[in-house]
DNA sequence: TCCATTTACTAAACCGGTTTAATAAAACAA
DNA sequence: TTGTTTTATTAAACCGGTTTAGTAAATGGA
C-alpha cells in the first residue's frame, strides 16, 4: 500500500509523467495527447485511486491554495460567523483556510503570521491586536497579499473592511438618551486606535448634540487582558456611587457579555436600572437583562468581501480600496 | 527582492546546502560542523531573514504539520470553543489547524476529507456529519490519522471522544421531573446514531423510573437540514394540544436555541409555563426564557484529549482507546 | 612512519509534482 | 521527392528542502 505518484501512474501506463501531468490537468487536447493516451491514463488514475499530492503541486506551482484567518478568539461568536462563511467562500474558490488564535497578544500574533508565511500560506485575513501598523508591516512584508478587518491600524496601506463607527455609536447613543438616560457612560478596551477614536467620538457627538453633554469620567478603558476584573470595577464604580450611571456604551459585546454577567451575578438589583448598547450582536442579548441595544456587523459580507478582496490580491496582484459596511441597530 | 532559499545562502556563506541545513537545524554540533562555520551560516541567515519554505520541508519529510477540524457548523459556540482550544494546543505542538464546515452534508464532508487528504494533512478530528462508518472508512483510510468527537458512530475503528450520554439523559430528565413535569417531550435530529439512541434511553429510563412512564409519541425527530421549520412544528404540535406538554428535553444546542426563539417570538404566553433541558451548555441560556437546564460539555477536555490522542496515532502510530468524558449540568 | 579514526564538509538522490525545450514520426504542401 | 508543419511524446530542469553515502584532511596511536 504505497502511496501511488505521479511517477507510478506513468509507469503502469507506460507513459512519461509529463503526459500524465498534462492529462491529468485536462491539458490532454492542448497538448496534443491521443484519445488513446489519454484515456488510458485516466483509468490507470482512476483503477489506482491517484490523488494529487497537493504539497508537491504547491512547492512547484509556488502556491499553496490556503488562506490564513487570524483573530483574537475564534470561539467568539462574531469572529465564528465570519470563519464560517470565509470557509465557504474560500471552499468554493479551492482554497482551504487556516485558522489561528492570538489571544490579543501581539507577540503570538507574530509568531502565527511568520508562521504561516513560512507555510506559504497564500494570504491572510486578519482582525490585528497590534497597535500600530509599521511594526507589523516588517512581519508581513509590503508584498504580502492581506485583508484586515474589525481593527483598523494606523497607516495601513492593505485593503481595511470596516463599519460605520462614528454613525452606529452615535445612533445607540442616541438611542440610550431616547430612552431618557442623562448619564451615559462608554467602556472600550483600547482608545487609541482609529475605529474605536471614531466610536468614542460618535458617542461625544450625540451627548453634545443633546443638552447632556460629555463627561470624561464616564469613559473607561479596560485591558484586553484582563477583562473580567476591568468590567467589574467599572461596574462596581459605577453602580455605587450616589447619582449612578443608569446606561453604559459597550464598544465590543466581550465587554457587554462580562457586564451583563457581572451584574447579574454581582449587582443583579440594578439589573432593571441598566440599559445597555453594545457594538456586536450576540444571540444572548435577545434575552439578558439589561436589555441590549446591539449594532450587528454584516458578517457575511465581511466575509465575502475578504475572501474575494484577498483572491484579487493573490491571483491578479489587484489591491482593492477598503470598504466601509454599515451595521443594523437592534433595539429591544 | 527574490525569496530567498537554502541554496541562497549556502551560496553567500560559501557552503554546502547541507551544511545549511544542518546547522539550521540545530544539528551542527551533532553533524561537527565547525564554530566557525555554524556562525557563519547563522549571520548569514539573520542577515538575509531567511526562512525556511515549509512546503519542500514537508515533501521532503512526508509530513505537513498540519491538521484538519472538520465540523458541521464552526460558528456554533460548542465547535468554536474546541478549535479554539485545539488551535492553541496544536500551535504548542508545531501543528497548524486547517478547518472545514460540512453543514450537515455528507458530499460535502467526503470532498473536504479527500481535499485534507491530497493536502497531505497530517491527521483530521472531527464531528462527522456521515450516519455510517463503512462509507467513512473508504474515504478516511484504515490507516489515516483520525480522533472523532461528538458524532459517535457504529464499527467505527478509530478513538472517539464522547460524553456519558446515558446519565446525563437521565440527570436532565430526572432534574425536569424533580420540577413537577409530567409531560415531557423529547426533541432530537438524527435518531439512530448511538449516542443519539443513548440520550434517548436515558430519557426512557429516567421516565420508567419515576410513575410517569415513556410516551412514544413524545419523541420528536428533525431533519437537520431545516431545524427551523422543525422545531416550529414540533412546539405548535405541543403547546396547542388541550394537555400541552411542559418540558422537553432537546438533545443539542442548535434545537434548544431554535426552540427558545420560536417560543418567545410565536408563543410567548406560552413562556413562562414551559421548561427546556439541553445538551450543550450556551450563554444566552443564562438569561433566556424558558429556562434551560443545561448539560455542558468540557471543551477544553475535549480538545486537549483529540490532540493528544491525534499526534500519537501521527507520531507514533498510536492508537488510544476512545474515552468517555462527565457533564457537567448547569440548573438555572 | 604508517594505518585508523575523527573532523569537516559535500555531491547527489529524493520527495512529487509542473513546465520548457526538444525530438521523432506522421501528414502535408510544393 | 523534399522541405515544412503538425502531431504525439518525453527528457530534464525546477521548486526548496532533507538525508545518505561518501571524501579529503587532520589527528591520534603504535
Amino acid at each position: 500500500m504505497t502511496k501511488i505518484s505521479i511517477n507510478k501512474i506513468a509507469e503502469l501506463a507506460g507513459v512519461s509523467k509529463t503526459t500524465v501531468s498534462f492529462v491529468l490537468n485536462g491539458r490532454g487536447d492542448e497538448k496534443n495527447i491521443s484519445q488513446k493516451t489519454q484515456e488510458k491514463i485516466l483509468a490507470v488514475a482512476r483503477e489506482n485511486n491517484y490523488k494529487a499530492n497537493y504539497i508537491a503541486r504547491s512547492l512547484s506551482l509556488g502556491k499553496s491554495f490556503t488562506i490564513g484567518f487570524i483573530v483574537p478568539d475564534i470561539s467568539n461568536p462574531f469572529f465564528g460567523k465570519i470563519a464560517k462563511q470565509i470557509e465557504t467562500v474560500a471552499e468554493k474558490k479551492g482554497y482551504s483556510v487556516m485558522v489561528a488564535n492570538t489571544n490579543e497578544d501581539v507577540l503570538k500574533e507574530t509568531n502565527i503570521i511568520e508562521s504561516f508565511k513560512a507555510r506559504q500560506i497564500d494570504g491572510i485575513i486578519l482582525a490585528s491586536a497590534s497597535k500600530n501598523y509599521n511594526q507589523l508591516t516588517s512581519i508581513i512584508g509590503k508584498d504580502y497579499p492581506s485583508v484586515f478587518f474589525d481593527r483598523f491600524l494606523p497607516n495601513m496601506n492593505k485593503p481595511f473592511i470596516g463599519i460605520n463607527n462614528f454613525e452606529t455609536a452615535q445612533q445607540l447613543t442616541e438611542l440610550l438618551i431616547q430612552k431618557g438616560h442623562k448619564k451615559i457612560a462608554l467602556v472600550s478596551i483600547t482608545s487609541y486606535l482609529p475605529n474605536i477614536v471614531n466610536r468614542i467620538n460618535g458617542y461625544k457627538d450625540a451627548l453634545t448634540t443633546s443638552e447632556i453633554g460629555v463627561n470624561e469620567d464616564l469613559i473607561f478603558e479596560i485591558e484586553p487582558t484582563d477583562i473580567k476584573n476591568g468590567i467589574k470595577q467599572v461596574i462596581s464604580n459605577m453602580v455605587e456611587g450616589e447619582n449612578p450611571t443608569t446606561a453604559i456604551l459597550f464598544l465590543n459585546n466581550v465587554l457587554t457579555a462580562e457586564a451583563i454577567w457581572t451584574v447579574n451575578t454581582l449587582y443583579p438589583e440594578y439589573k432593571d436600572q441598566l440599559d445597555f448598547a453594545s457594538f456586536d450582536n450576540l444571540d444572548l442579548f435577545d434575552y439578558s437583562t439589561p436589555r441590549v441595544i446591539s449594532a450587528l456587523q454584516p458578517s457575511e459580507d465581511i466575509a465575502n468581501l475578504a475572501v474575494n478582496m484577498l483572491c484579487d490580491q493573490i491571483d491578479n496582484n489587484n489591491q482593492h480600496e477598503g470598504i466601509q459596511l454599515d451595521t443594523s441597530i437592534i433595539t429591544r
